[in-house]
DNA sequence: GTGGTCTAGACCACG
DNA sequence: GTGGTCTAGACCACG
């Protein structure tokens, strides 16, 4: 369900925190679910375990997951921590492009593209 | 006019481009405008001369500036280049985030509350 | 009498410890009182009767509990051992944080603090 | 000046979390100062470099200090964030001790001792 | 089996 | 030189 880009710049410790989160924020991973064990992970996605640790570690740092010795990782209390991820990302891009001198109905109409582009692929109303 | 945040994850390097970019979108620096010797800039940000001239080597490579041996830099012809600096960060993450369930409202939302706080800071019509 | 939190970074059987010295502290459990068996305790706290035996075997050793082959576990002579599982981990956090720079009026207002919650959740003089 | 207890059930990368607090929280590190290289503090204590870059990176993530590409790590802004390191397992400490039947004086007791222990040991008025 | 910690060693970008 | 990332492999506590 989580796919890594090891060409991009992004971390892939960063890549996999996306990821869990952008399941959580989709409602695929829900409240003490259980996410997948770092080391079935990193196998399925081909990379280390420390890896996925680093992630699963940061992760229960910023509150999104807790971990139970022996059992697993799990989803903790969903407070929008996870959205986070995206929309600080997402605002502090909006804040530099808007600074620069790109006009707000610029900004208006690339989220306006993006929405339709995603809504054609990815299908189901949002 | 430009500032560099030692502080931020991005390369100073980076953030002297956008710095040009964000002048030349807002029309400060305009085609054929002398933009600063990087041995002046580096004096100015009390930075590396080597960092100034790597950032003035990739705004050329992009078609951004030229420069003209023993004469200086200068802003190449306008054909929205320096806009995608900051257009397709911004594009991005409002992919990344839309997939990741942030819904398209709130992202108009975001954007909005961006420009308003913009609009007071800064001032002037756009 | 006593729960676990599963999310916690302190194990279940240090948990159990505290939670059984807790009771001979307040004075719920007394001198010889019989404590649950541990496969009923198990039972009820929903986890491993191995955990809890774990448990047990500590607070044996220990000192604040005795067992008796076919009859039980007891709760042995009351020698403050039972308070020190939590005076210690105090006094040690307290002499952590004065070192850090943490001033005496600080440490004291949160004790004062903590005790005043306490007294208004769990009622009763002390 | 920071000391390991390799002994200790605290993770070593803990260990430094809360000795480059302390010295924040002390007043002996100050805002932008600089605080060893990782390789430096790793020698010095004859531990892995990783393991120091794992402290580093979690002050970072807490916002306690922050660091600039081939220069090192800095100081941040103080704003009590280092000394919550301390305060709050104390407090839990606290809440832990007095739930479990230790009366305040007791306590008031202890952090009354640890002070005065501390301010033979250390010297200094504080 | 699970996560947590640590070591050893490598390579990279930045400056 | 500096921090950042990643791999490989080990050992541990918990349950």
């Amino acid at each position: 369900m989580i796919t890594i880009d090891v060409t991009g710049r992004a971390p892939m410790y960063e890549q996999i925190c996306r990821g869990i989160c952008g399941e959580i924020a989709k409602g695929v991973l829900k409240e003490n679910d259980r996410i997948p064990a770092a080391r079935v992970l990193a196998k399925e996605l081909g990379i280390n375990p420390n890896t996925v640790a680093k992630a699963y570690g940061i992760l229960e740092r910023d509150g999104i997951i807790y971990s139970v010795a022996g059992k697993g990782c799990f989803v903790a209390k969903h407070e929008g921590k996870a959205d986070k991820r995206f929309t600080e990302g997402f605002e502090q891009k909006a804040r530099e492009a808007y600074a620069a001198g790109v006009p707000r109905e610029t900004l208006i109409e690339i989220v306006e593209r993006v929405c339709a582009e995603g809504r054609q692929n990815g299908g189901g109303e949002r």
